[in-house]
DNA sequence: TCCTTTACATATTACATAGTATGTAAAATG
DNA sequence: CATTTTACATACTATGTAATATGTAAAGGA
């Protein structure tokens, strides 16, 4: 009953886009691009609301306007298509690096809050919640949970050199550096899940607040230790 | 071909007990209590291993030495189930309250210590992905996840109560000292997942002392904010 | 000791969901 | 324009799971 509609609805979307030709008569190769665009997306939505377990085949092509028998064309298993929101989630997170690479020129703890504004972002956003499903939800699924496991440590992993990268002028040892990102990433994980999943996201800001305080503070202390001569 | 022998194997377990007699003829009331918390235990055990969505009746009965029907006679569905299990959970974390206050007349910043480092150990043990999943991987169900979000409020704002009762002494807004409480459970929630589903619990250590100089650092501030007069 | 109640086990049902098989219309190709 | 290939939709199957229905042995009175 409401299938059909949605399939419908999309197709005067679809129609009614500037340019009718280029929607009504599309190529194969859009058609795909387009298609499994939606079901990704479609699925990193259902992620987000009702969690892996609470991710459907048919819910996903419904959402995404199309039918299950579109979805096992494109991606041949549910498992697939997790991979495919894997890989698109793991491309967009490794967009922020490039943004951090431009602020290592900024005076040190103006960088640092910059960073952390820009992780706390991130996490606090629609994506992460996601993200979390992929690496924890899958548990159940070994192979699947295996690759996403491996993904996140690569992901974290160069999120790393990055940030000892950025912060190469600061002089302490890269373990100590290391271990106050790792700080920063465990405190934001939860910020977020609380933040997009709980029932209060005002209560955010203030906790926010210390962790970018904390973490100035101590990457400044860290780079005058060797100046002050104090430690 | 395994749950017979599981079920045997308890019969004998309980059979092979010091008094015999307490085990093999043992009161309604007994066999009942028994039964149950055998199952919320297991329930415990596979909403950490396996998360909410991975737990099935036939399996929380198997690991509790029952069957379905006995899961069923005692607790009527799944759901109910859940809620013992929340009931549970809760007084466990509840209990730590007591300690807590135990530990008001120490110095402050080894009474702040000790407090995180009770709450940390708690976090990192293997009760609390179980309460995760239930405030978490019940998303679906409406009723049930109702329930646990709102035990979750009252579990918390108990928390923040005897948070600011410890911390009496500290010269500081009631709404600073409570930011500084749940920044520390934010960070600590996050930590205890990663510690017992992750895949290195080593890198706990170091976060752990992290938090641990924040918080007393923090604290020790406000407190001396008045005597000392800065700020 | 008989009878009732309780605490289970076993068998069955109803339902949801991933995946398959098949048909069809739209694009690509010659 | 004819033929093949691609991109889907629809219908069906297989499987796992919560819940129910029913049977049985153990406990608790009378």
């Amino acid at each position: 009953m409401n299938t059909p509609n949605a399939i419908e609805r999309r197709r005067r979307e679809q129609a009614a886009t500037p340019t009718p030709d280029k929607r009504s008569r599309r190529s194969h190769e859009q058609r795909s691009a387009e298609t499994q665009s939606a079901l990704v997306e479609a699925a990193i939505e259902m992620l987000r609301e009702v969690g892996y377990a609470g991710v459907t085949t048919a819910a996903v092509a419904r959402r995404a306007g199309c039918t299950t028998g579109a979805m096992h064309h494109h991606f041949g298993s549910k498992e697939e298509l997790m991979l495919a929101v894997l890989t698109r989630l793991s491309l967009e997170f490794e967009a922020l690096y490039l943004a951090f690479k431009l602020l290592a020129d900024l005076p040190l703890s103006r960088r640092c809050e910059k960073v952390v504004e820009m992780l706390a972002d991130y996490y606090i956003g629609p994506r992460y919640v996601a993200v979390w499903e992929l690496y924890v939800g899958t548990r159940c699924e070994r192979s699947l949970n295996e690759l996403c496991v491996k993904n996140r440590k690569r992901v974290v992993s160069k999120l790393e050199s990055v940030w000892l990268q950025i912060f190469a002028d600061v002089e302490t040892t890269r373990a100590d550096l290391v271990a106050l990102l790792r700080f920063a990433l465990t405190f934001l994980r939860s910020l977020g899940l609380d933040h997009t999943l709980g029932t209060d996201p005002g209560a955010t800001a203030a906790q926010r607040e210390i962790l970018r305080a904390t973490l100035v503070d101590r990457i400044s202390a860290s780079a005058s230790a060797r100046k002050g001569g104090r430690r």
